[in-house]
DNA sequence: TATTGTTATACTCTATAACTATA
DNA sequence: TATAGTTATAGAGTATAACAATA
């Protein structure tokens, strides 16, 4: 059961991500590097050497297949990332970031992820008991979600 | 400081708010109300019964004046919001929920709101610590953000 | 003269439909 | 025939600039 207790926390957590200092760092994010949402979405989810093929993102975004062209492309102009060819199949083409989209990704990433300000604000035993509540949390959220939702989940991922 | 266990809680938070059951639901919410984003933001943002000036939005989110007065249209064509004239300043106009926006913002509420189904891992007293630990987290992160962004946030509010 | 809100306009983000190449 | 990606196009979302009314 969800306690009115665990509901003030969700409600936390909203503030914390919209309303607080995370928000203007989100912003600040983009426009150091200057790129759209999408695009940053993009940056974020791909993972250094590793090429993911255009259709997978679209999946696991669930938006169309053109969309992901056109957000490639926006990369691919600034040169953060580039289209490689698949080993296998001649059809599918695969997203891989450039170095330049390497160090973009990380520096976006270092701003992205630190913490909000706020969680100076507990000592590092709550900072550690936070996490742990957390944990749990995420995970049965995921696993649920995943249960539901992702039944896609293919592990296509080839090199 | 902030330590690694912190660093993870945050990332955590994210994957919550971002990838789990709870962005589902805010599809859902939009989808049930049929409005984008920014009017959903604009419909929770109001309180019923209590008129706000189309100026403050603007101020409040950092949007432009014009992008206001294209979402109050939006609104007003589907019912949701009025605009009312101010007391005293005849330039100013208040936009207010109707009675319609009054029960579509709080079946919108209802699913923005409820926590992801993840927070039922926890029990009672596991969710109330969480609660407590971002209690501060928030209560000091806003603080900061209001000391740093908003010192514009100059109580104009009248009927 | 400064401020509130509107109109006209344009640019970005995202989707649909028709298409090409490969399987 | 089905699938991966592209192109052309159109619809939302958001900003800029010029404007009208009021202060």
């Amino acid at each position: 059961m969800t306690t009115a207790a665990g509901r003030e926390a969700w409600r936390l957590i909203h503030d914390l991500v919209f309303k607080g200092t995370a928000n203007a760092r989100m912003t600040q994010a983009r426009s150091v590097t200057g790129i759209s949402p999408g695009m940053m979405k993009t940056l974020l989810h791909l993972r250094p050497g590793e090429g993911v093929p255009m259709r997978e993102l679209a999946d696991h975004w669930n938006v169309d297949a053109s969309y992901v062209t056109c957000l490639t492309d926006s990369l691919e102009e600034r040169g953060l990332v580039e289209r490689r060819p698949h080993a296998n199949d001649r059809r599918v083409k695969m997203v891989a970031l450039t170095d330049k989209g390497v160090s973009a990704r990380s520096e976006a990433a270092a701003l992205f992820y630190r913490p909000p300000v706020g969680f100076r604000a507990l000592t590092s035993a709550e900072q550690r008991q936070l996490r742990d509540l957390l944990r749990k949390v995420a995970a049965a959220d995921l696993e649920i979600a995943d249960g539901r939702i992702g039944a896609r989940q293919s592990t296509l991922r080839s090199g």
